[in-house]
DNA sequence: ATATTATGGATGCATGATGTCCACAATATT
DNA sequence: AATATTGTGGACATCATGCATCCATAATAT
């Protein structure tokens, strides 16, 4: 139940970029910047590149750039790009492999978590966490 | 950030006990009803214990009890038991590893993850999952 | 005395997160 | 055309952790 570091190396990746959106950064400048194995980066690109977070150009002075606005990129996004759909519990998805899975009972607190945590990171943009953005919680549209 | 099946085993476990708070349940039956491995069981029930959420009786007719009502058994007891403090990201809590503890932007998004899982896991009790309890989402006290 | 049950510790195993390496494709520059 | 630069894709290595098992021992009811 914890942030992996994948995900962090992407949100950060993203915020880099996202204080210059007009910039392109390459994998080398983003991993010096942010303490990033660069090889490691790589496959962190790979994924917001497929989900269309980011786009890449190759080539020299290739690099990557936001495909949208800071304020168009929600949390969510980059969550499910990195670690696939939200789930808290398994039996919510896959094919019933749960014994209890009617009568379960913890089943709608840890749907209401999952609905809680979805619903702020719905409501998260990359916009809200660049250095810029003052007033953490309060987002003045 | 899933339910690890280790939560799931000592809150299906609780469940069964908390039907009958009256009952006292021995591993073996517990394991039994449950579909959980009684070796690993065993291990469970040991940090029930220790965080005075269960009590054990050794012996013949031994077996496990609530310490508490149901009522009075907070689900975010039983995370803690299980996983040990909530805690989204490290470092909120470790020694401050991070370079960028100070600028960290994203710090605050997850904190907020944190404290909304931290309420519903603090307003949810044993009680309210119960077979017997009707209305999933709804508590009248 | 015996059978039953929990306790505590050591250990095994599999899976997944994290990280590395390398050959290759694309492309800007000369 | 040649070269250097940069991202791509895949295979592979490493390591931690969740999950699980086993066994010797302590407690205790009969």
């Amino acid at each position: 139940m914890q942030v992996s570091k994948t995900l962090d190396y992407a949100v950060r990746s993203l915020t880099y970029m996202g204080n210059d959106p007009v910039l392109k950064r390459s994998m080398k400048e983003i991993s010096e910047h942010q303490h990033i194995p660069l090889s490691y980066l790589a496959k962190i690109m790979r994924r917001l590149v497929k989900k269309g977070i980011v786009r890449s150009m190759v080539g020299p002075d290739g690099g990557y750039a936001l495909r949208r606005s800071p304020k168009e990129i929600k949390l969510r996004d980059v969550y499910e790009a990195i670690e696939g759909e939200i789930r808290m519990v398994d039996c919510m998805d896959r094919d019933n492999i749960c014994v209890f899975y009617d009568s379960c009972t913890q089943l709608p607190v840890w749907d209401k978590v999952q609905m809680s945590m979805i619903k702020i990171l719905e409501d998260t943009t990359l916009q809200d966490m660049l250095s810029k953005s003052r007033g953490k919680s309060a987002r003045p549209n």
